[in-house]
RNA sequence: GGGGACGUAGCCCAACCGGCAGCAGGCGCCCGGCUUAAAACCGGGUCCAGUGUGGGUUCGAGUCCCACCGUCCCCA
């Protein structure tokens, strides 16, 4: 029998065992009750970091706890492997983009092989191959049927310098995450995805997920859901003739209003500025407007810019002319692209008021306000009582609001209106490395699906294409691929050439993992059945948006569609930090990068997963600098340690007192369940240390031997296998195990060997302790104070006191409270 | 500007419902073992805070409430 620590020798020996074995393929026929553990699967740039050692070593520990405590686990794995940055990496270098995804994600798989992670490999899947991107493409179809996909103009972030449009993620402080050049605006006609129908029901549902997802995520995504509730309210447009609709939240403020803004780029705004004579400063305005970002538009602290268009808006509630504006702060992808302006009582408008010198009335009374309209800098935002609005003033401006929208809604001119910030998902990008959009456009027909049966639209071999990005979309230069047979009429037509944004790939993974393989539905709906919804996600915070609210809209959709039972995907969520490296995250240009691999090839897996675990509290950010991967190396040593020399001693037999160890074994046992149910790793790690402690003292010092010794090891070798899975089988074996420890029975406790037969409890004397005595569980009020009274200290700081009352906290505290002295 | 989270020893972190702040670990330091010696390694030991600041509630506050300071995140 091996003994010692060799953790490159016993992990490879036994990755090689469980593959053998395939321990980890979860077992569609199992009578127990089924598990489907699931962490957000990796994008396949460069080998795996630090943070993916981090995440993954969190969904293995749940999902090895999942399988110990009775589950039939479904633990999957596979590769969000389409998008912009391998692309842009083969770009730079001069490989293709199909290459360098797939040499990366063996390089991963084999980093996850060494790191011992209990996947079902058996699952693995790949969103860039045409065996699922063709599904992918099948949902887009779906959605496009159902009139959930459609095609709308819009101004998209676009790098001028690489040509492209880029997502509004990959664009940092109005510059290209790549190149660092100015992003602009481009009008382009794009896919969108309408997740705006489904807005109310992913605010409703939240209410189901409240117990088992971070607040901190619920709170993000109501954030970007952003639901309000105000008003429209119908201008119109005089010179024009013409009605415009605007959202405001303020419907109280309607005669606070002294100037209208249109986006520059609003349908319209060119045909008014005609109308104002003012054409030609509108097409220039308009240019040097596109040039700006998003975010450097909606920014509080800089100086907005105008053009009056020389028309002028009606205000339904009181028929007052007010001049147009197109201003840059006006967003057009927002509400209606059409605002009031409400200076007393907008900043924004105040700011732009003060510096087009346009009026400023207020209308609420704010109390504490600076309300001088002729010098006010700072809007007044509170609470107060209209004025200044013939037939509303005096009331509470919240009345006020519900009177001035009913009014409106009576004349036909407006009424409540809820708005969401949320926007549609566009999801049309000028890129390669993407699904295509099965669409063809026929001059004819117009747009028509390609018919399901010629799915997937592959992607053209990228030997012979230019996927480098100038402009158009790089599919759109394959004259081979482009030009087809209208699927309708025959005639000649053109492909789409855009693909989809690849969060429309991750956002139904987890459906494909229960049914990888099936080449004739994207998912077997009694699979989907069994495992679905998620028992436990798990993944980063910077998910938290995006990817879970996609996947959250396209299970909905899809549920509403017939295709599935349930309307939430992840029953349970768990996220966690980002891994540091002194104080900031780990990158090349810092130099400050640590390697899994190289922690894997000093210490073993266990030691870099322990450490992971054992760092602090899982959903806290982790500073390398300030673990000790050494540390938990130590102690594993000594874990093997402790087992090589209690194995020859024999695992039976009853020498020396074994009472302590057995109720530490048990206390154990109770703590690091409870820990494991809470994901606290950090503190079971320390709790299974005590324990290593206790079987240390028991057996060495007090001279223990046998059957409390081996019960002792085995509990801790199972409860510590979720986190270090192969020197825990390893010493299992020691231990005289045939089984795989990873098929043992999570320990149970009996309570009564939790409850210790004596307390020491303190006693205080107006709140400060005086004193300790030692009583049997459970004592009675009266004894306690009957014991504590005999207690010199105690009596010393009684003694000239008047005793006003006791407080009992049983087997905890006493405490005498007195009066005067 | 609005919303949220967090502040415990030099550092990372524990502390159930408010009930004795610390034998989970690392770093540093000390002693011992091993060594020609040092490093590494092994065994043992030790130092260091009263919980960011100021109030409040309570018999009792790290824990609850308020304000402020600091850090981080989201929204604007």
């Amino acid at each position: 029998m091996a003994t010692g620590y060799d953790p490159q020798e016993i992990e490879t020996r036994w990755q090689r065992q469980w593959a053998d074995d395939r321990l980890y393929e979860a077992d569609e026929t199992s009578d127990r009750p089924p598990f489907y553990a699931l962490h957000m699967f990796p994008y396949p740039s460069g080998d795996l970091h630090m943070g993916h050692a981090e995440a993954f070593s969190l969904a293995d520990a749940v999902a090895r706890y999942a399988r110990l405590r009775g589950h039939e686990v479904m633990n999957p794995i596979g590769w969000d492997s389409f998008g912009l940055n391998a692309e842009n990496a083969a770009i730079r270098r001069g490989i293709d983009p199909q290459q360098w995804t797939y040499r990366n994600i063996e390089t991963q798989a084999a980093t996850m092989r060494r790191l011992g992670f209990a996947w079902d490999w058996s699952r693995r899947l790949h969103t860039s191959d045409p065996a699922y991107y063709r599904w992918t493409q099948w949902l887009f179809l779906q959605l496009y049927k159902a009139g959930w996909a459609y095609r709308k103009d819009a101004s998209v972030n676009w790098c001028p310098n690489d040509q492209t449009v880029l997502a509004n993620e990959q664009v940092k402080d109005g510059r290209c995450e790549y190149c660092d050049a100015e992003v602009t605006k481009k009008a382009l006609t794009q896919w969108f995805l309408q997740i705006t129908a489904f807005a109310q029901r992913l605010l409703d549902d939240m209410s189901q997920l409240e117990p088992t997802w971070p607040a901190r995520v619920l709170t993000l995504q109501r954030n970007w859901i952003g639901r309000s509730e105000g008003a429209e309210a119908t201008f119109r447009i005089e010179e024009a003739a013409e009605d415009v609709v605007v959202y405001t939240t303020r419907p109280d403020t309607l005669f606070g209003a002294t100037f209208f803004v249109v986006a520059p780029e609003h349908p319209r705004a060119r045909a008014w500025a005609e109308l104002g004579g003012v054409a030609d400063e509108f097409d220039a305005f308009l240019a040097r407007v596109r040039r700006k970002s998003d975010i450097e538009r909606e920014s509080t602290d800089r100086e907005k810019e105008g053009l009056a268009l020389g028309v002028h808006a009606v205000n339904p509630v009181n028929g007052e002319r007010i001049p147009v504006y197109a201003a840059d702060y006006v967003l057009m992808g927002y509400g209606t692209g059409a605002i009031m302006a409400v200076p007393a009582h907008d900043q924004r408008d105040l700011d732009f008021a003060r510096a087009y010198g346009i009026p400023v009335r207020v209308v609420v009374a704010v109390e504490g306000a600076d309300l001088d309209e002729s010098t006010m800098t700072t809007a007044a935002l509170g609470e107060g009582a209209v004025v200044n609005s013939p037939g509303y003033d005096g009331l509470p401006w919240r009345e006020a609001k519900r009177r001035i929208t009913a009014d409106l809604e009576a004349k036909s001119l407006g009424g409540p209106a809820v708005n969401y910030r949320l926007r549609d998902w566009l999801v049309s990008r000028q890129r390669y490395w993407g699904a295509p959009i099965p669409i063809v456009h026929c001059p004819g027909c117009g747009l028509v699906p390609v018919p399901e049966t010629e799915l997937p639209v592959r992607l053209p071999d990228p030997e012979t294409i230019d996927f480098r990005p100038k402009g158009d979309a790089p599919l759109a230069s394959a004259a081979d691929w482009v030009n087809v047979e209208c699927p309708q009429c025959g005639g000649a037509a053109r492909r789409d050439t855009d693909t989809m944004d690849t969060f429309v790939d991750s956002s139904w993974y987890y459906l494909r993992y229960c049914s990888p393989n099936r080449d004739d539905v994207p998912f077997d709906r009694e699979a989907v059945h069994r495992w679905m919804p998620v028992d436990q996600y798990t993944g980063g915070i910077e998910h938290a948006i995006l990817h879970l609210l996609y996947s959250r809209f396209f299970t909905k959709a899809l549920h509403d569609l017939g295709h599935l039972e349930f309307t939430e995907p992840f029953t349970r969520l768990k996220s966690q930090g980002m891994v540091l490296s002194g104080g900031a995250a780990m990158s090349k240009s810092r130099g400050n990068v640590v390697e899994p691999k190289a922690v894997v090839d000093e210490y073993g897996a266990d030691t870099l997963r322990a450490t992971m675990l054992f760092a602090g509290p899982i959903e806290d950010d982790v500073d390398w600098a300030d673990v000790s991967t050494a540390g938990l190396f130590k102690w594993l040593s000594r874990l093997c340690r402790l087992v090589d020399e209690h194995v020859p001693a024999g695992p039976d037999g009853d020498a020396g007192d074994a009472t302590a160890l057995r109720r530490a074994t048990h206390k154990a046992i109770a703590g690091v369940t409870e820990d494991y149910d809470a994901f606290k790793y950090n503190t079971a790690i320390a709790k299974l240390m005590t324990l290593a402690n206790e079987i240390s003292a028991a057996f060495r010092d007090r001279g223990v031997r046998g059957t409390a010794v081996q019960e002792s090891l085995e509990a801790l070798q199972i409860m510590l296998a979720p986190i270090a899975p192969h020197v825990t089988e390893e010493l299992w074996h020691r231990l005289g195990h045939e089984q795989s420890v990873h098929r043992a029975t999570w320990p149970g406790f009996d309570p009564a060997l939790l409850i210790e037969a004596t307390r020491r409890v303190p006693v205080q004397v107006d709140g400060k302790v005086r004193d300790a005595m030692v009583l049997p569980a459970g004592a009675s009020q009266a004894d306690a104070e009957a014991a504590a009274r005999q207690l010199d200290n105690v009596v010393r700081h009684l003694s000239d006191r008047q005793l006003v009352k006791v407080v009992w906290v049983p087997d905890r505290m006493l405490n005498f409270v007195t009066r005067g002295g």
